[in-house]
DNA sequence: AAGGATCTCAACCGCGACGGG
DNA sequence: TCCCGTCGCGGTTGAGATCCT
């Protein structure tokens, strides 16, 4: 369909960053028109860009309210327990923190568990034997998951801990309990 | 001061859901 | 009911910035 930019009557598709120009161009135009079909957007605001895109850089960057800078403790606690509760759902978490995008939060908290993750490798290492019979909580296929769904290794094998039967079975399976949470918080120390 | 390693974030990609014709 | 266009989401990548040795 748009794979053939030589396509004569196409107009080029412009990707990578965008410029100062086409900011410009992209927010006089939704201030004047709104938002609306994102594909015709682009191309009734001259744009060179896919409607795909137009929205990406008006969501997550030209948008009026978004709050840019520092994720504030308050607000690191909130995704930290709503990531508990909803886990990847990234759209779902940022509509709980007004100004906030979700691709912000999705690299905060990708940001974050890797940092935590290398910090706890070794621990990792360690007890990775636990995980061969899935006797834990955490269901470690790969690396990737490991980061995605990571438990911290304290917890691993010791399921009694949440013996209270207050989680969800569908939660219990790949998410963090309040107290790893709040351990991790200490672990970040900030 | 220089070079390498690591981190951060904007942007792209692929897929599934949804609605209209 | 099927097809097509569009939207929204989550995952991934790459470039620039920053830190470390």
């Amino acid at each position: 369909m748009d794979k053939s930019p030589c396509n004569s009557q196409d107009v080029e598709v412009r990707k990578g960053p965008w410029t100062l120009e086409e900011d410009l161009i992209l927010t006089n135009y939704i201030a004047n028109h709104g938002e609306g079909v994102w594909n015709s957007l682009a191309k009734a605001a001259g744009l060179k860009r896919t409607g795909k895109s137009c929205r990406l850089r008006w969501l997550n960057y030209l948008r009026p309210d978004l709050r840019r800078g520092n994720i504030t403790p308050e607000e690191q606690l909130l995704i930290m327990e709503l990531h508990a509760k909803l886990g990847n759902r990234w759209s779902k978490i940022a509509k709980h923190l007004p100004g906030r995008t979700d691709n912000e939060i999705k690299n905060y908290w990708r940001t974050r568990i890797k940092k935590h993750t290398k910090q706890t490798e070794p621990f990792a290492a360690g007890s990775s034997e636990t995980n061969e019979h899935g006797s834990s909580t955490c269901q470690v296929s790969s690396a990737t998951d490991q980061m995605e769904t990571y438990c911290p290794p304290l917890y691993q094998g010791d399921v009694g801990a949440f013996s209270g039967g207050n989680i969800p079975q569908e939660l219990n399976e790949n998410y963090w309990s309040m107290e790893d949470l709040w351990s991790m918080q200490l672990l970040n120390g900030d």
